[in-house]
RNA sequence: GGAGGCGUAGCUCAGUCGGCAGAGCAACGGACUUUUAAUCCGUAGGUCCCGGGUUCGAGUCCCGGCGCCUUCACCA
């Protein structure tokens, strides 16, 4: 407009809505309102709809048609002749998303997390100083409203409107009514618009919240005990992943940001915490993709006098019990195509996968080393299992359709897992996989502490310099000494369970606020 | 980290061959008491992501940077 308008000044449109609110101050209202009490949800209201009746000039009360469609309705309203609607009052309050004026008459849209309700705003129903009111209202704000709920002529269940309250002044400008937030990276910074003006972003969210007490109420029922370990950690065990770093200042310590939860869980094991788990977040300082977020969301449960069958029948019946919760059956899309969860999964070895997918006998390294070869992968100087793991990677993984468990995979590349006692090449663990994405891993635990020392000792010699953060949890190992049950362990990746059962392709989608960089000034 | 795409009004997007910066919604003023993305008349709104360069002239072409997205790589 002119050359006084920077950035520091209020912009255009945050002005109009500014000088409304001093109309609304001027008016005597607060435009940041104040507690309201007795209302009801919207969803709550419009369930009132069967309460309306139809009161002819002789006092009889009529239902009124169903289904009640509001073409249908239109006419079946004027075969009534004389009388009129009757409704409950109610009592709602919500955000404006919609506003139609039409001079003394306005129909407003509000709506709250239960749903939407058309407002029929008319200056004789209302009065003159409500009516005022109105006139300060925008898109975006917050407003109760007492009233009748009836149907217009046209067959719209709506709210005629007695008296209305304002509650809250939305000093931003709303994004487009109908497509709302679209840039993605917007959508991530300022969920809050996300939320309340997307569509199907709540759902998303309240979904999430219902699996997570989906899970929480299926292990509480098994008598599975909830826990919470420390986050900060002075080893970073229990993965092998980047950790992030940070510091205690009165201990000027250096500490590490948990990669999981595994080794306190086995700790409390050992303490008599037979079926414990956590369900918590850890931190790893990795890539980020629409798979990967830096801090996500883990479920760790761990059964003593277990072991990693015990584990599958749980994974199965955490995922049954949290699709139950959703009430969307088993049958679920995922993009263009659908994941059917109808349980039982599938439970297949390791070695019958990868001979059927490759057509290579899961025995013969040689024709698999010639295989991996002639899919371009490099194998010189890897042990045999390494480059069946790394074909099974690259032409098995995507085949499994799923959802599926893969068990009994090669010992060599699980080293901290129990090994079959018949066959000691085969280690006791199983993943499962859906749509070729990992969902569930698990274990027969490892509980020798001279061996697990081994192996950390193994694991620890080549690794390069600037991973020495890696260090020898000795005192994990003095917790084995002490004696931890034969045991089954179990990880799920909650954000990418609610990525399959909410048909969300990244991972950004499922997570609130997932990590940016900061806003640029 | 590599490759590709995108960045224009509060929001969603056009912008041709390099030639005056555009539309819809939202906003402001006006009409309308049964609308459904209401409609109609009028008005206002711009650091074209940032910085250089080429050019008489750059939203457009070139170089560099920033951010986001996609994809690959990394990732027990």
């Amino acid at each position: 407009m002119n050359q006084s308008q920077t950035s520091e000044d209020p912009s255009f449109l945050e002005a109009a809505r500014r000088e409304k609110l001093q109309r609304l101050v001027d008016l005597g209202h607060d435009p940041f309102g104040q507690r309201f009490d007795d209302r009801e949800s919207i969803g709550a209201i419009r369930d009132r709809v069967h309460q309306i009746r139809f009161v002819s000039p002789d006092g009889c009360r009529h239902h009124l048609p169903d289904p009640l469609v509001p073409e249908a309705f239109r006419g079946w309203l004027e075969s009534q002749g004389a009388g009129e609607l009757v409704g409950p009052q109610v009592r709602a309050a919500g955000r404006i998303m919609l506003h139609r004026d039409k001079g003394k008459l306005h129909f407003i849209d509000i709506e709250d997390w239960t749903g939407r309700i058309q407002l029929f705003v008319g200056k004789a129903q209302l009065g003159e100083q409500d009516w005022q009111l109105v006139e300060c209202l925008d898109l975006g704000d917050l407003i109760g409203v007492d009233g009748e709920l009836r149907l217009t002529k046209t067959g719209e269940l709506s709210i005629f409107a007695r008296r209305l309250h304002f509650l809250t002044k939305s000093i931003e400008p709303p994004p487009a009514k109908h497509q709302g937030l679209v840039d993605p990276e917007l959508r991530q910074r300022q969920r809050y618009v996300d939320l309340a003006y997307n569509e199907g972003v709540r759902d998303r969210f309240l979904a999430r919240s219902r699996i997570v007490q989906s899970i929480r109420r299926t292990l509480a029922d098994d008598g599975f005990v909830e826990i919470e370990g420390p986050t900060l950690h002075s080893i970073a065990g229990g993965a092998a992943a980047r950790p992030f770093t940070t510091h205690h200042n009165a201990l000027d310590l250096s500490l590490f940001m948990r990669i999981a939860l595994e080794l306190h869980l086995k700790r409390l094991m050992v303490g008599g915490m037979e079926r414990v788990f956590e369900l918590g977040r850890v931190y790893r300082n990795e890539g980020i993709s629409p798979r990967h977020n830096p801090e996500f969301t883990m479920l760790e449960v761990y059964q003593a006098y277990g072991d990693y069958r015990s584990m599958m029948d749980l994974t199965e019946r955490l995922i049954v019990d949290a699709i139950v919760t959703l009430g969307k059956g088993f049958v679920l899309p995922w993009g263009d195509v659908t994941i059917d969860f109808t349980p039982p999964f599938a439970r297949r070895t390791y070695d019958e996968l990868f001979g059927e997918q490759t057509g290579v006998d899961p025995q013969d390294a040689v024709a698999i080393r010639s295989l991996a070869e002639s899919i371009g992968l490099e194998t010189a100087g890897k042990h045999p299992d390494v480059v069946k793991s790394e074909v099974f990677e690259e032409r098995v993984e995507e085949a499994l359709i799923g959802p599926i468990f893969v068990t009994d995979y090669p010992a060599s590349i699980c080293p901290l897992t129990k090994r079959k006692r018949e066959r000691p090449e085969v280690a006791e663990r199983f993943e499962l996989f859906v749509r070729g994405m990992e969902l569930a891993n698990a274990y027969t635990e490892l509980n020798d502490p001279d061996l697990q020392e081994r192996l950390f000792r193994t694991q620890l010699e080549g690794m390069p310099e600037e991973d020495s953060m890696a260090r020898m949890d000795h005192d994990f190992v003095r917790a084995l000494r002490h004696g931890m049950p034969p045991a089954g362990g179990l990880g799920i990746g909650i954000d990418r369970l609610v990525m399959l059962l909410t048909n969300s392709s990244t991972i950004r989608d499922v997570i609130l606020f997932p990590l940016l960089r900061p806003e640029t000034a």
